[in-house]
Formats: structure tokens, sequence, C-alpha cells
DNA sequence: ATTTTAAGTTAATATTTGCTAACTGTAAAG
DNA sequence: CTTTACAGTTAGCAAATATTAACTTAAAAT
């Protein structure tokens, strides 16, 4: 069992296992007695949590999505300025991705090639839903004259998703060990000197 | 059956249709009924071509690896510039890549997470020895003075490298037809434009 | 004190997978 | 003309997988 999650819920370490075994071994090992295995019980036991495995990783999307969607809400009721809020986003969404150890971008990359129709169009609408939020953000940047003229914000409320993707392949290609972004406050502000007004 | 491989042998085939299955489905797909369908013959045929599905595998990264290679070698036989040399290495690599569908970058990124020791140790001593032999063409450039200074070979070899990876995940995530590499000149010029001096 | 429920077990199911064996047709070699 | 080799077929096996069923047990609810 992992040493990591003693005191936690099956339920919550059959998520954790789960995702730890996409993002280290692949979607291939994800099967019921490998995250049994993990976790310390049977393979059956964990149809007393979910009903399917498919279930399991709807749940890791899910999650991931609504954390990162109510963090943008709950930044923006903040009432903080335009970068502030921008800001508070981008550190939320590095939170919730080093708390779910980069598995949804993972399973990103692997949905977008695998045809799996079900969990692609969750993953699609997540990444549209998001995108536009953010694209707001940054909208409202530009009308107060803060962010540069000649920003598309979709386009950049892109380049922070992608962004992260990369972040996550270079973590795993390097086999690394530990948190995904080392620094995130120097990563944003890397990402906003290229956005700002100066 | 797929139309582009009308005139190739039924080995080629599969190997053909091995490594579209690899990147466009993901290694899980990568069964012999999967392969069998895409190339229009049984799953038990295979194994008059293969001895495993492994040996496929085995198969589309030695090819990958030994073309790179002799490309290398090619390339310093001619006698070109330094410059020159460096550019149709990477060409070629290009080529090659483009041939293979970019398999090979995506079992780079399966296995170095799959723990696959077999698989895991030949790509790992391709990238070394690839490594190797173009930071020594780019010392070679240091030394006649035509590449900066502050350039150092080996990271500079393996930013070639993280770069063709990047660039096939671009691909993938981005759903695109056609050739990974859209403009390979000017990739490569892009590249060229931060090593030499000017 | 008893019943109910939650969360685990083992055992069994159907399906999928990798692979082998036995067979068939065709085409080249002798 | 016969033989042999090749490349395919179907049938089938053993192991792995997703899932279900039947049972156990300990704790919570009544």
């Amino acid at each position: 069992m992992l040493d990591t999650m003693e005191d936690l819920s099956t339920k919550e370490k059959i998520i954790l296992a789960g995702s730890e075994i996409i993002v280290k071994e692949g979607l291939r090992k994800f099967t019921a007695k490998n995250i049994g295995n993990k976790v310390g019980i049977t393979d059956a036991a964990i149809y007393k949590h979910f009903t399917s495995l498919d279930e399991i990783i709807v749940e890791i999307i899910n999650r991931y999505i609504s954390r990162c969607s109510q963090s943008v809400d709950r930044a923006l009721a903040m009432n903080l300025s335009t970068e502030e809020t921008l800001k508070q986003v981008m550190r939320e969404h590095i939170k919730v991705l080093e708390e779910t150890k980069g598995a949804v971008p993972i399973l990103c990359f692997e949905f977008s090639r695998s045809g799996n129709k079900k969990f692609f169009d969750i993953l699609h609408g997540f990444v549209e839903n998001y995108k536009e939020k953010l694209s707001n953000i940054i909208e409202k940047g530009k009308k107060e004259g803060i962010v540069r003229e000649d920003i598309d914000p979709q386009e950049t409320a892109m380049l922070f998703v992608g962004l992260i993707q990369a972040k996550v392949f270079a973590y795993i290609m390097e086999n690394r060990e530990g948190p995904i972004i080392k620094n995130p406050e120097s990563l944003i502000s890397e990402l906003f000197y290229g956005i700002m007004k100066r």
C-alpha cells in the first residue's frame, strides 16, 4: 500500500492510486487488480465503491474539471485586480494539477488518440469552457488597458493550457519525482511578462 | 485495409499498421486482432511474419534507430561543411520520423513510464548514442568557430531530440493529418539561428 | 440485543488477448 | 507432374481482465 495515503477513505485511495498508475505506468496498467494491489484490497472490492473502472476515470476527470472551474469562480468572487485574478486562477490550477499528480493532462493525451468518444467529449467540453472563462478575464484586462493590444485572448488562454500539458510531459519524460512545476510563481510571472503592457 | 499501402509486402504492411495504431490509438489497442484488421488478414497470420507482438515493436524501433544512425554516418561521409552536415542529419531524421508516422517518440513516452525495461533500454541506448554523434558535430563546429562559444553541445543535441518529441505531441494533440513537421527547412533554420555565430 | 449496512473476501463468469496447431490453397522449384 | 514452401485460414488453449454473486465480518442504527 502507498504510505502517502494512510488516513484517506478507500474511495479516495482508489482515485489516488488510479491517478498514479495512469501517470507512472500508463492506461494499459490501469486494471482492477493493479489498483487494488496499490490500495491494499482485492480487485473485487473496488466495485463496492465504483460501478466500473470507467467510472474511476470519470471521477478523476470530473474532480479536476470542477475544481478548476470553481477556482475561477472563486478567484472572480475575490474582487481582485484583473492581473491578480488571472494569477490566482493559475496558482489554483497548478495546485489541482499537483494534487491529481498530472493524471488529467495525460488522459487528455491518451483519449485524444484512443477514439473513446465518451471521455474525449468530457475533456473537450472542459477545455472549451475553461478557455472561455480565462479568455474573458484576459479580454477584461485588455479593456482596462493592462494587457497588450495585440494579444488574442483565446490564443493566450490555450497557451496556458498547452503550457501545463508541456510541463507534465517534461515531468514524465525526465522521470522526475516530486512536484510537476517546481516554481509556480516564476512560471506565472514568466507567462505574464509576455502578455502585460509595460 | 489501408489504401496507402497497396503494393507493400505483408510484413511491411504490419509494421505500418502497427505504427499507425500506436500513434493514433495507443499501445492498449496494439493487439494482433487490430493490426490484422487494418492489414486485412487474421490475427494468426501475423505470426507467420513475426514470432511475437513485441517483435513488431522491436522492429519499428530498430528501423528508426538504424536509419537515424545511418543518416548521420552518410551525412558525415558526404564531406559537407559542418553546418551542412548538421542540417543534413536533421533533414534525414525528420524524413524517418514522417515515414514511421511518429511512432517512436510515442513509444519513448509510453515506455519511459511502463517500466518495460527491455524497450526502455533500447530506446535509452539510442538516445545516448545519437546525442553523442550529434554533439560531436556541434563540438567540431565550435572548434571551427562557426558555432557560438557558449553552446553546450550535449545540451543542444538533446534540444533537437526534445524538439522532435514536442512536435509529435503537438501533432497528436491537435489531431492533425498529413506531415508532422509541415516545413522542415524553416524548423531547421530556426534552430540554427540560435546556435550559429553571427 | 438485534438488525442492517458497509466493506471486505473468495469463487465464478464471459470476454479478450497472445499465441499455437492443424489444415488449405497457390505458386515456384525440382 | 509432383513436391515443397509460403501465406493464409479456422479452431482452440491458457492467461488476463472486467464484472458479478455469494459469503463473512465488524461496526452503526434501531
